[in-house]
DNA sequence: CATATATTTGAAATTGAAAATCAAGAACAT
DNA sequence: ATGTTCTTGATTTTCAATTTCAAATATATG
């Protein structure tokens, strides 16, 4: 599975004419072994402590580049933060966000992405994507309230 | 209706010990006379070309106040700039935004809210505020492709 | 392998929105 | 009127993200 991924990125890097470099190599390594969900600052810190030499434009670049690729999917919640996530071919959910804890849970509705496409049908619009957030306490932060 | 908005923030400001200014009422004039969904520099501009007295510190200070005091909701688009929508009371809506000629349309959806809190009662989660927003082309901008 | 060329990197500077600072000005209770 | 407290707005600061550009690196070619 993350070696598919690896496989995906360099076929979209060779159609693209990138070059091949160490630094794309371990963000990916980094990127790919991490939890859903990661800050750029984050993935950032976690490299550097063992690649000092990796900077921020290169980590900020790179990831937008995977996001590119398809192995990637930004995440723009109400913080101010640039988070991202690993795609799925083929998959689709939105996020329950704890505003007491920053925990992150994703679920699917099918039935939402329907009624959704037939919103945008009776406006003549055509979506290209969307976001759902459903912000709140979760269960663990409700109860230590 | 406007009256009734102003009544509804001096009362705020009456119970929250706020003074009454001249920029206040200013801006609130400006607000409620603007069209929906207008960022911060939008009205500031506005207001500053018959108000060149007004900083953009007390704009961005004010609107927050509306916040508060439910005159004012802030919306989060994916393009870094901070707008604010009217609110009416018990009222609520979700957004189609159009990528090419950056219009914003309202919908409201029972099913999808319903569902939402079907959402989260299934993840024990309190559900505080959420997000639902579909990007893609109005029906204008998509007979212009 | 050498060498030319084009891409990539990363430190540093820049950007842009928003918030913080703080002295001067304004509102209000007395 | 006067003193106290709140508010304002020019300016500075913050912070994430992007841009810049010289040096480093990848790769194509002989
Ligand atoms: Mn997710
Ligand atoms: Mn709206
Ligand atoms: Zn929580
Ligand atoms: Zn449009």
């Amino acid at each position: 599975m993350i070696l598919e991924k690896k496989k995906a990125f360099n076929a979209f890097a060779a159609a693209k004419g990138l070059r091949s470099t160490r630094q794309r190599d371990i963000i990916l390594d980094f990127f790919l072994s991490t939890r859903q969900h990661v800050s750029v600052e984050e993935l950032y810190l976690k490299i550097k402590a063992s690649h000092p030499g990796i900077g921020h434009a290169t980590v900020y670049r790179t990831l937008k580049l995977f996001t590119e690729a398809g192995l990637a999917r930004e995440i723009l919640l109400n913080d101010g933060q640039t988070r991202y996530e690993h795609v799925s071919a083929g998959e689709h959910h939105d996020h329950l966000v704890c505003t007491g804890c920053n925990a992150i849970i994703e679920f699917e509705d099918e039935t939402i992405e329907k009624l959704q496409k037939e919103i945008a049908l009776l406006h003549g619009f055509m979506i290209k994507s969307h976001k759902l957030e459903l912000y709140g306490l979760c269960a663990a932060c409700r109860a230590n309230q």
